[in-house]
DNA sequence: ACACCAATTGAAACCGGTTTCAACTAGCCA
DNA sequence: TGGCTAGTTGAAACCGGTTTCAATTGGTGT
């Protein structure tokens, strides 16, 4: 059961060669005699030959490892990106190694600096504080993508999402449906994706002509619970609205359940619009209309981005489209509001 | 901005010392004049070093990794579990390295092989499915926890949770609230937690004389669209039951769906347990009441549990406890059923 | 037949650490 | 004062690859 590690140098002395020669057959970097390669292969395979990262990794600089700064492990959204992520890595030769930044600005650097130091050969940033000119000094000359997250100057080494445009399509929808009094329930922030949402939702109402309420409008921080604070306050206020834009699903689960306690009845008295379409979504009852953000795909399309800039092939990366998800938490307009 | 890494050789002409020297201060091998080791410590510091993992890799063969086999990343469960490993790691001089198994036994055999071939110090498998023999092959002399699954011959190497205990205390729960007729939809029977609650559920069933019956018992895979048909089939039956133990979360919001599909009141008409106690769980409508797996300080305790193995360290782990949370998916048996 | 060029190939240096081994130092005892 | 021992220390080998550089080989043009 000790097996000593095959070396390139037992290879070598199998095929009668230098270990230059195998060396050479492994990365293709100089032509060699066909009969020699043939007679390395062919060692290769016998002493199921591995190569040792370490030694590659020392002589030749490249670790074949790729970083990952991911915010918030555990969170719906972030954990389908981060499977994409995987998904798009695998068959390469790369293997992720992944830090959790917990949207902390310290903590994103530290992450950066850990991956750094463990040479890895790319980044991927899911997300994160960190403004552009910081992450370029950082990673030093090290290539990097950042994914769900637009930061000006990155345009071409990102992969995001409209969010502008998906909460204008989640506002329209409700619209759409002749609802007047539309509420929207804002995520934390800080996140420009919240505030992307926001805006989205307020220029499809201005191109409506319906009245931006301060009263029908409030702030959560994405989670579950914050949903349901959210709606409270929405309900407390007593302004009559028939809809609700919720920034994310979780949040909207939340808001449901507030109103679930309440007794006020989805769809009939309140449609409820949310943002993300967790794997949850389709089985909240009544099944949640939403926004999809195509998280896996982001995923896969980022790894794929960043493996095309390690081999420096171009790259040329299509917007991912908006997908509103009509399920049943909507419906047309009847009475003009609740309260 | 070309900042060449400094090496310990550096060091060395820094401090006037050998290589050497600084790399027994480095690790504490040698006993070293007192003087010498704050000269070396002073140049470390001044000059920033960062020791090149993959040198000290080659020549010690530590890699300071530790490769973890997940299965499904994306299931609530096993990411919450994940993140407790992160967590555990954090702190640690040790960096997670992932690999995704996907409930396959080929792809699990794959990553253990890759993962060693990166040269991890130590191994966390998750659940999976290889028994406690090939393990024992594949990691050689490799230092292995599993997380989430009971193998024989690992009870010391292992952080598990008692899933027949479990499930009978969900299935007790609804007894206790007077419920007679009793259905189980059982999850992949593949799986031995699913085959262990089912288990659990038989024996709290036979405890109170409560019949047993192949008419309530059904089975799905986990995945919520299976709730759904597995509580479809059950409806189909018209064997009358008052309530449910479903042997995940995800199953019951699929079950719960298919109730409020068929204007069947939860839990007026039905009352539903599930297991795991997901994030959602406590927004489902109504809150589900569940039986807490603590996937989070599982996770933990797997990554403290290998690193005291790592340092041969004795590490004494008290059983999880499982834990009952009650929430408003469970009433008093009213009506005799449902159908 | 001779100079010259391109294609291959092996020896050796190098990447940045750890570890073995021999040597040097000082202190202790007889 | 000489011998012995424990405590330190530096030189050099080694880990397993990649890469530089010089040398060898065979073919071509004239």
């Amino acid at each position: 059961m000790t097996q000593k590690n095959v070396t390139i140098q037992d290879i070598a002395r199998k095929a009668n060669v230098s270990k230059s020669t195998v060396s050479r057959v492994l990365n293709n970097t100089t032509p060699v005699n066909e009969q020699k390669r043939a007679d390395v292969l062919k060692a290769m395979d016998e002493l199921k030959y591995k190569p040792n990262i370490f030694a590659r990794g020392l002589a030749g600089g490249q670790s074949m490892t790729i970083g990952i700064i991911t915010q918030n492990i555990g969170s719906p959204f972030y954990d389908m990106l981060t499977q994409g992520i995987i998904q798009g890595l695998t068959g390469t030769d790369y293997s992720p190694l992944f830090v959790d930044g917990q949207w902390k600005p310290d903590l994103e650097r530290a992450a950066i600096e850990t991956l750094i130091n463990r040479q890895v050969d790319g980044l991927i940033m899911v997300g994160g504080y960190l403004d552009g000119a910081e992450l370029d000094q950082l990673r030093g000359d090290i290539p990097m993508v950042i994914i769900a997250r637009r930061v000006p100057g990155w345009e071409d080494r990102s992969v995001a999402f409209d969010n502008v445009a998906g909460g204008k399509a989640a506002t329209q929808l409700l619209i759409d449906s002749g609802h007047k009094n539309i509420a929207h329930i804002m995520g934390n922030r800080e996140h420009a994706d919240a505030v992307d949402r926001y805006n989205g939702y307020k220029q499809a109402m201005r191109e409506a002509n319906l009245e931006i309420s301060d009263e029908l409008f409030t702030e959560g921080d994405f989670s579950c619970q914050s949903g349901v604070l959210a709606m409270e306050t929405l309900l407390l206020r007593k302004s009559p609205f028939s809809a609700v834009f919720v920034s994310n699903d979780e949040m909207a689960f939340g808001a449901r359940l507030a109103l679930y306690r309440r007794g006020i009845r989805v769809p009939e008295e309140v449609s409820i619009v949310g943002f993300d379409d967790q794997l949850a979504s389709a089985y909240m009852t009544p099944p949640l209309t939403t926004i999809a953000q195509p998280a896996n795909p982001m995923g896969i399309a980022g790894a794929e981005m960043l493996i095309a800039l390690l081999d420096k092939r171009e790259f040329e990366f299509s917007d991912l489209p908006i997908q509103v998800i009509i399920r049943e938490s909507v419906t047309r307009a009847g009475r003009s509001g609740t309260a």
